[in-house]
DNA sequence: TTTTAGTTGACTAATCTACTCGGGAATAGG
DNA sequence: CCTATTCCCGAGTAGATTAGTCAACTAAAA
């Protein structure tokens, strides 16, 4: 389980899906706009999505991608594990190399925290975070404020 | 909030240093013996982790490493940003770029991701892990004695 | 004064990120 | 059938990051 921006970037373009996607399948030139992710980029991102049955994908002039299930069923940890693969960095590489010292914790240690992760993510489903968002959408309208000066929490203090 | 091996190396150092160092500081060496890390790269990350007060440093022989504080009041989060540091990868770096659309809802997201991310890895303590790391021990000094390791058998580790 | 260990900085090969480019292949509309 | 649209795929790439190495230095104990 990694998380960089690579990730992110899937989890937003799944969630413009989402929101965009009620009438018709949305075009990767479309979230490309909206998200300002370049365009080569999420084609191959969604490459990795369908192949990892998560859109489906309709060519053609008219075409685009939809979400292959519903948004209840589709976790964050899915999206990120999807374009993210592989990657286990336990020293012993799985198995052997442990060698005399049986304590090489590393390994139980990463599987441990490693599971504490991917089940946090894992309960993390694509519905909320469009809820989420259409909520905070909601509240942008209705103050009919532009700019992002105005957010009244600080939330990326905690990015820091 | 990144989460690569280089935050899992440090982790796991600080496991090391906080099993080991109950008597006396523990050398770079002795880490980089037990958890296969390479020495320089230990440097490296020491140095971080001392510039952020998570450890101090006692030099000469017979010197090393020893925490700085008590191992409940270290969070997975606070190693994995004394070493990872910066990063935050919201689209629009922070404010200004949300141009004309005002949903660019990526910032807004991710800050709240985030923070749930960041608030989860805050909640797990150092004293956890290696709580969990010495029953892990147990269960392998036990062999098939399996359940909770009632009798708190610590090899080395007064604990406190 | 020698040895042990941390401290610092410069350097590097390999890998990963975040793209671009160039061509396909399917399909709807005319 | 033609053409515009859109997905599809592979190759390439600048720049950053990872995971180190190497060398020189400082502090302290024996």
């Amino acid at each position: 389980m990694r998380l960089t921006t690579k990730g992110r970037f899937a989890v937003t373009a799944m969630i413009d899906v989402a929101l965009y996607g009620t009438n018709g399948p949305v075009t990767l030139a479309a979230v490309s706009e909206r998200q300002k992710i370049s365009l080569s980029y999420l084609e191959q991102l969604f490459g990795k999505l369908r192949r990892h049955g998560l859109v489906e994908s309709v060519r053609g002039p008219g075409g685009g991608y939809h979400l292959a299930r519903g948004t209840e069923t589709v976790s964050v940890a899915d999206i990120i594990l999807a374009v993210d693969e592989p990657i286990d960095a336990t020293q012993c590489g799985g198995a052997e190399n442990c060698h005399d010292d049986r304590r090489c914790m590393t390994h139980e240690l990463w599987a441990g925290l490693n599971e504490h992760i991917f089940t946090f993510l894992r309960s993390v489903t694509l519905a909320e975070l469009v809820r989420q968002q259409q909520q905070k959408a909601d509240v942008v309208v209705l103050k009919d404020h532009r700019g992002p000066a105005a957010a009244p929490r600080t939330p990326e203090s905690a990015a820091r």
